[in-house]
DNA sequence: GAGTTTGAAACT
DNA sequence: CAGTTTCAAACTC
C-alpha cells in the first residue's frame, strides 16, 4: 500500500513540485497530542497505513519515557522509505531536469524499496513503541526536539531498530570495509529486510563487541526504535509568511503527539491544510501552492513527497537560509521552509506510522513551505521551526558553515554527478539527502530547488536521486567524487570523510562524531556509518556513549558567563568569543593556530580547558582567556590575537583573519536575511539532554542556525560547532539508555559552555547531534542571547554543561520546542530562547547567528519526557 | 597525489 | 589516570 501511495506520490511530485511543510508544532505541553498531521496522514491513506505499519516498529521508547513521546516513534525504516521517497521525488523539480519519467522510476524504486521497508516497518509498528524522533534538522527544530524526540524523524534515520542495534554491539568495527561501494547495497539489502538490526551487524558485531556491553540491546530498543524526526526549522524560516509564526505553533505538529496518529501530519506536512496555508503564504500563486491545494490525494502524496523533502531540507535548513543570506535569494526563505517541509515530510513518513507522530508536534513549528514548482521557485515559506534539535545543531551547523559553502558543494557535486548525486536521504542513510552536497544540499533541494537549484546548481538532480541502493552506491562513487573534487575544500562544506578503518563508527570519523551518516560525498572505506545500518551505527554510539556520555555532544559551547558578558555588551560580538572548546585542546606543535587544533578549527579560542602549549590561538589564546573573558571581544576588536597572530590559517576561509572578523562583524551586524537557526540535532539533544541534566545540568545544546551569509562571513569566524552539514544525514540518535549510563559518565565534562556553532564550516567534529533535547538549546538559556554574534550564526548552545543537574531550564524543554513555526526564532522556550529571539529573532537567525541555545533543558517537552527524550532521541542519531 | 605532521580517539 | 597506539584530518611538498 505504502509503496503504491508513495509511487503516487512520486508521480505527484514529478508532477508537481512544491510542497509545504509544517511543522510544528509545539507543543508545549502536550506533546502528545496527536497531531492533526497524524490525522492527516491517515488521510492520506496511503501513508497512513504505511506510518501505522511503521509506527509500530520502533522504538519503545525509550523507556521512560515517556510516554509522551511515547508515541511510538517511526521506525527508521520508514524514514528511510520516505527518504528514498523524498529522494525520488526530491524536487519535481529536479526530477524534470533529470528526467521526470526517471523520477518515476526511481520513485517507483523507492517504493519498492519503501515496500520493503514497509514491511519492515509494519513489524516495528507493531511494536509500536517506538518513538519518533523527529529531529530537526535544524535549528528549528528545537521544538521539534521535544516533539521530535519522539520522532526523530529526521531525515536520516529512524533508528527504531535500536533495539537491536544495540545487540550487535558487538560487531565492529573490522568489517573492514567490505567494499565500501557495496557496502551499501549489500547492507541496503539486509537493512530493509531486517530493519533493525543490524544486518550488518556483523559488522558492527564486531565494532561494538569489544563493547559488548555496549549495548543492552534491550534499552537500545528503546532508543533505537524511536525515530526522531527533527524537523529542523530554521529560525530564518520563520519569516514567511505563513508563518512562521503560526507555524510555530502549528498545531500541526502535533502530529507526533499521538504519534501515530494524527498530529504528525502537521509536522509533517499537514496535509492540504498546512499548505495551502503555506502556500498561501508564500506565494500562494505559485505552482507549488497551488499544486498543492489541487491536488487531492496526489496532492496529498506530493505534500508527502515534499515533507519528505523537507526533512531534508530541514536537515539543511541551515543552509536555505544560507542559501538566502548569501544568495540572498529570496527564495532563500523558501529553501528554508522547504527544509521545513521536509522535514514535515519525513516526519510525516514517519508519522505515517503516525502513532508516534505525537510526539512531534511538540515542537513545533515547522515550517511550511512551498515549493513551488520545479523550479519553482518559490517557496513559500515556512514556519518554522524549531527547533529543536538537536541534530540540527550539528547538523545544521554543518550547514551553516556549508551554506554557502554548501551550495558551493551542492552545485559541484552536482555538477560531478550530473545529477543525482546525492542520495536521498531517505535511502540509506537516512537522512542524507544529497550526498554531494553537503547535508543541507540535501534537504533543500525538494522544494527549493529551484532556488536550491538555482543556487546550487543542480540540485534537482542530486536530489532526485534515490535512493536507496542507488544511491548509496550512488553516493558512494559519486562522494568518492566529489570528495575528490571537493574533498579538498571543507569550504565546501561538502566535506565528508575519508575513514579507512574505523568504518566510520568511531568518533575518528567525523561524520559519526556528528551524528551523521556517511554519504556520497565520503570517501571512507567498509562505511557502516550508513543509514542501512542503522543499527550498526546505534550500537556503536551507545558504546561510545557508554563510555563517554558526552561523547557526542557538542564541543564547542559558550560559556554561560561569557555569553552574558558578550551579549551583554555587544550581543553580537561575543558569541564566538564566548564560544571554547568544551574540552580545550592539548595542542603542542601548532600553537594552536592551524586547525591540527580544535579549537581553532572551531574557531573559537583557547580557554582555561585547554592545554596547549604556546598557544598562538587567534581567535583568543589561552592566557587570554584565562585573564577575562573581554579577550573574545578583544578579538572582535581586533586585538587580540587575531589581528596581530594573524590570520591564521585557513580556518578562515578568508584570507586574513581580520577578513574573517570582519566578516563575521559583518554577519553579526547584518544578519543574513535567513538567519536561521538551527536546531540541535534531535537526536542528541535528547541525549545531550540527558546527559545535561545528568551531567552538567545544563548543556544546553545548541542549536545552531546558520545563515548563509552569515556562514559566509561569519563562517569563519563563527564557531563552527560541529557541523557537518549535513542534516540530512543524521544518525539516529543513541538511545537514552545509554545516556543514562552516560549520565554516569559524564562527569568529565567540565565547563559548561554554551554550545555555539560557529558559522563556518564546521568540521563535522564540532557538530554535536544532540539530541533534541539539546534543541532546545536553542535554549537559550535565559540568559542572554547571545545569539548574532556570531558571524556565522551560529548558535550556541550553552551548556551549561556543567551544569549538574538538571538543565535549568529544562522544564520548559518542552516549550522550547516549541519553537514553533518560528522559524526564525525558535525559541522554543519561552524563556531562554524568548529572549534570544528577541534579540533578533529574526537578525539573530537570519544572522546567521548563532543560536544560543541556552540551557536547555532539555527535554523538551514533557518532561517527563526528558528522560524518554532522551532516551529516544540519541538514537536518531546516526548511528 | 603522495607523504608527513598532528593531535584526538581509542586502547592498554 | 597515564601512557601508548591508532586514526584520519591537516598540512606539506
Ligand atoms: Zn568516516
Ligand atoms: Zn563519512
Ligand atoms: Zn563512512
Ligand atoms: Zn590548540
Ligand atoms: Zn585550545
Ligand atoms: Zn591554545
Amino acid at each position: 500500500m505504502v509503496v503504491e501511495e508513495e509511487q503516487d506520490e512520486d508521480r505527484a511530485q514529478c508532477r508537481t513540485s512544491a510542497v509545504v511543510v509544517t511543522r510544528p508544532a509545539t507543543i508545549d505541553s502536550s506533546p502528545v497530542q496527536e497531531s492533526p498531521f497524524s490525522n492527516y496522514l491517515n488521510t492520506l491513506s496511503p501513508i497512513k497505513s504505511a506510518k501505522a505499519a511503521n509506527v509500530g516498529q520502533t522504538f519503545h521508547g525509550i523507556n521512560s519515557s515517556p510516554i509522551v513521546f511515547a508515541s511510538p516513534t517511526i521506525s527508521s525504516q520508514r524514514n528511510n522509505i520516505h527518504l528514498k521517497r523524498i529522494r525520488m521525488f526530491e524536487s519535481p523539480n529536479d526530477v524534470r531536469k533529470d528526467d521526470p519519467t526517471d523520477s518515476c522510476q526511481r520513485s517507483k524504486e523507492l517504493v519498492d524499496l519503501c515496500g520493503n521497508a514497509s514491511d519492515d516497518v509494519n513489524k516495528e509498528i507493531s511494536d509500536s513503541k517506538d518513538m519518533l524522533r523527529v529531529q530537526s534538522c535544524s535549528s528549528s527544530s528545537i521544538v521539534d526536539a521535544f516533539l521530535a524526540d519522539p520522532f526523530e524523524a529526521d531525515c536520516t534515520k529512524f533508528t527504531h531498530s535500536s533495539g537491536r542495534q544495540v545487540n550487535c554491539s558487538k560487531s565492529t568495527l573490522d568489517f573492514d570495509h567490505e567494499g565500501d561501494s557495496t557496502k551499501g547495497s549489500e547492507r541496503e539489502g539486509t537493512d530493509l529486510q531486517h530493519v533493525s538490526p543490524r544486518r550488518s551487524s556483523p559488522d558492527a558485531d564486531e565494532l561494538f563487541s569489544s563493547d559488548g556491553p555496549a549495548v543492552g540491546a534491550e534499552e537500545y530498543h528503546g532508543i533505537g526504535p524511536s525515530f526522531s524526526v527533527r524537523c529542523d526549522v530554521p529560525v530564518g524560516d520563520l519569516p514567511i509568511d505563513d508563518g512562521g509564526d503560526q507555524s510555530g505553533i502549528d498545531p500541526v505538529l502535533d502530529i507526533k503527539g499521538g504519534s501515530h496518529v494524527g498530529p504528525s501530519p502537521s509536522h509533517v506536512l499537514p496535509p492540504r491544510d498546512p499548505f495551502q496555508d503555506s502556500e498561501v503564504n508564500e506565494n500562494p500563486g505559485e505552482d507549488a501552492s497551488g499544486s498543492l491545494r489541487l491536488l487531492d490525494d496526489t496532492q496529498h502524496r506530493e505534500v508527502l513527497y515534499q515533507q519528505r523533502f523537507l526533512l531534508r531540507r530541514c536537515l539543511r535548513f541551515d543552509d536555505m537560509f544560507l542559501d538566502d543570506s548569501s544568495n540572498s535569494l529570496g527564495p532563500m526563505s523558501n529553501d528554508v521552509n522547504s527544509l521545513g517541509s521536509l522535514a514535515v515530510e519525513d516526519l510525516g513518513n514517519l508519522d505515517l506510522s503516525e502513532e508516534t507522530s505525537t510526539f512531534i508536534k511538540p515542537s513545533v513549528s515547522t515550517v511550511i513551505s512551498v515549493i513551488t514548482g520545479p523550479e519553482g521557485k518559490r517557496s513559500a515559506i515556512t514556519t518554522s521551526k524549531p527547533s529543536g534539535i538537536g541534530l540540527h545543531l550539528n547538523s545544521i551547523v554543518g550547514a551553516r558553515s556549508f551554506d554557502s559553502r554548501e551550495t558551493i558543494c551542492m552545485k559541484h557535486e552536482s555538477d560531478n554527478h550530473g545529477g543525482r548525486d546525492s542520495i536521498p536521504v531517505g535511502a540509506g542513510t537516512g537522512i542524507l539527502l544529497d550526498k554531494n552536497a553537503t547535508f543541507p544540499h540535501d534537504v533543500v533541494d525538494p522544494h527549493n530547488f529551484t532556488n536550491a537549484q538555482e543556487h546550487y546548481g543542480t540540485p534537482h538532480d542530486k536530489r532526485m536521486i534515490p535512493l536507496g541502493f542507488s544511491e548509496t552506491e550512488f553516493a558512494q562513487t559519486t562522494a568518492k567524487r566529489r570528495r575528490k573534487a571537493s574533498n579538498a575544500s571543507d569550504t565546501d562544506g561538502c566535506k565528508r570523510c575519508s575513514c579507512k578503518k574505523s568504518r566510520c563508527l568511531k568518533l575518528y570519523c567525523d561524520c559519526f562524531a556528528a551524528g551523521l551518516f556517511c554519504t556520497e560525498p565520503c570517501a571512507c572505506q567498509g562505511c557502516l556509518n550508513r543509514f542501512e545500518e542503522q543499527d550498526t551505527v546505534l550500537a556503536a554510539r551507545e558504546l561510545i556513549e557508554s563510555r563517554n556520555p558526552l561523547a557526542f555532544a557538542p564541543k564547542i559551547v559558550l560559556s554561560n558567563k561569557e555569553l552574558d558578558r558578550t551579549i551583554g555588551e555587544d550581543g553580537i560580538m561575543s558569541t564566538p568569543s564566548s564560544s571554547r572548546h568544551k574540552k580545550g585542546c592539548n595542542c603542542k606543535r601548532s600553537m594552536c593556530q592551524k586547525k591540527y587544533c580544535e579549537c581553532y578549527q572551531a574557531n573559537v579560542g583557547c580557554s582555561d580547558n585547554c592545554r596547549c602549549e604556546g598557544c598562538k590561538n587567534v581567535f583568543g589564546t589561552k592566557e587570554a582567556s584565562l585573564e577575562g573573558t573581554g579577550n573574545v571581544k578583544l578579538a572582535m576588536g581586533g586585538t587580540y590575537s587575531r589581528d596581530h597572530l594573524m590570520p591564521p590559517t585557513p580556518s578562515f576561509q578568508f584570507s586574513d583573519s581580520r577578513k574573517g572578523l570582519q566578516r563575521s562583524r559583518l554577519a553579526i551586524e547584518c544578519p543574513s536575511p535567513n538567519s536561521s537557526v538551527k536546531l540541535g540535532a534531535a537526536g542528541w539533544s535528547r541525549e545531550m539532554q540527558s546527559e545535561v541534566s545528568k551531567e552538567s545540568s545544563t548543556l544546553e545544546t545548541i542549536a545552531d542556525f546558520i545563515d548563509s551569509d552569515f556562514s559566509e562571513k561569519a563562517d569563519e569566524f563563527a564557531p563552527k560547532h560541529d557541523s557537518l552539514g549535513g542534516s540530512s544525514n543524521l544518525a539516529p540518535l543513541s538511545s537514552p539508555t545509554t545516556m543514562k549510563s552516560s549520565s554516569e559518565s559524564s562527569k568529565t565534562e567540565p565547563t559548561p559552555f554554551t554550545i555555539c556553532y560557529g558559522g563556518g564550516h564546521p568540521p563535522s567534529r564540532f557538530l554535536w547531534r544532540g539530541g533534541s533535547l539539546e534543541t532546545p538549546g536553542i535554549v537559550s538559556g535565559g540568559e542572554k542571547s547571545h545569539l548574532d554574534d556570531n558571524p556565522g550564526g551560529k548558535v550556541y548552545g550553552n551548556l551549561e554543561d556543567d551544569a549538574p543537574g538538571v538543565p535549568k531550564d529544562v522544564p520548559s524543554p518542552t516549550k522550547p520546542v516549541i519553537v514553533g513555526s518560528p522559524n526564525r526564532k525558535r525559541v522554543s522556550s519561552p524563556h531562554k530562547q524568548v529572549q534570544e529571539c528577541r534579540i533578533n529573532p529574526s537578525t539573530a537567525l537570519r544572522s546567521g547567528g548563532k543560536f544560543i541555545l541556552k540551557a536547555v533543558p532539555s527535554f523538551p517537552p514533557l518532561t517527563p519526557l526528558l528522560e524518554p527524550r532522551s532516551n529516544t532521541s540519541e538514537p536518531h542519531g546516526p548511528p
